[in-house]
DNA sequence: AGGTATTTCATACTTTAGTATGACAACGAC
DNA sequence: GTCGTTGTCATACTAAAGTATGAAATACCT
């Protein structure tokens, strides 16, 4: 924003000056008021619209560089640390997420289904939820499962 | 862009128009010449910057509903049409994600739990999932939750 | 006006999720 | 060797989720 305002203040300078050294030519002469006038309204036309687009290409830029670096389906372990859970129940946790049922769990992990439950409980409790949808949510605020 | 230049050409039009009534008075008057070239190119620059300002906000609107560039957070509105849920259902849907029970879902939208059940079914056979977990999970890949 | 889709609700039912409790084995720390 | 942690499993129970079916009101479209 402010390189637009210098832009533009440099540039109405320049045409002032401009005119200062040659309005003695410019009336005299046979170049129409019209003319000048069309002419200055085209330029400063484009002007701004050179601006504008620099702007938002900038603003565009900055956009998508803030977005680069939150690197998705990158898990935090220091998060992961945070929330107390152990190595089993972030493998529960992740599979959980991704939509599986107790059972299908269980069959993953060659387990039986109460020990899933068991750590269901378990990582319900150390993320404070109520339910799994609850702790999916939490989970992935946490940036704990991908 | 079409509307660009005919706007563009429309002004330019009005105020040669403009000067070519008032073009004596303009002249003989005490009005300096740098002074109207200054408030031509003021408005035209501000012109210039509108247009573009008023092009990109277009363009960044098909862009959306296009399906291109949307970034996290943004819902899908295209993808949403794909699937073919209600706007109650998506409603539903949403709630569910947030990780809320049919219960909290039936107290935030002062509904019954029968309903809720209703919906939260519809959503289930339009995502193809068996469970709620797993509707969340498909939900986030279509991006028609936040 | 009549057909269609949406939204709402209910009842009855089955399945899955979640809790509480207890138990046992393995592993590492002190 | 004892203690705490982790991981496993079971039983019994409660709570929530999900299915199937029917029904009625509203709204929208032609």
């Amino acid at each position: 924003m402010r390189s637009i305002i210098i832009g533009f203040g440099l540039l109405i300078l320049c045409l002032l000056i401009l005119f200062q050294i040659g309005e003695v030519n410019f009336i005299k002469g046979n170049v129409k008021l019209e003319v000048i006038v069309a002419i200055v309204a085209f330029i400063f036309f484009f002007v701004g619209l050179y601006f504008n687009y620099q702007s938002q290409k900038k603003a565009a830029a900055e956009k998508l560089s803030s977005n680069q670096f939150t690197d998705e389906n990158q898990i935090d372990y220091d998060q992961l640390k945070r929330t107390g859970l152990t190595q089993r129940e972030h493998e529960v946790l992740i599979k959980m997420a991704k939509g599986l049922s107790n059972q299908e769990i269980a069959n993953e992990l060659y387990l039986s289904e109460s020990t899933i439950k068991t750590h269901v409980s378990n990582i319900l409790f150390k993320l404070d939820a109520k339910r799994r949808t609850q702790a999916i949510q939490a989970a992935k605020q946490l940036k704990i499962v991908p």
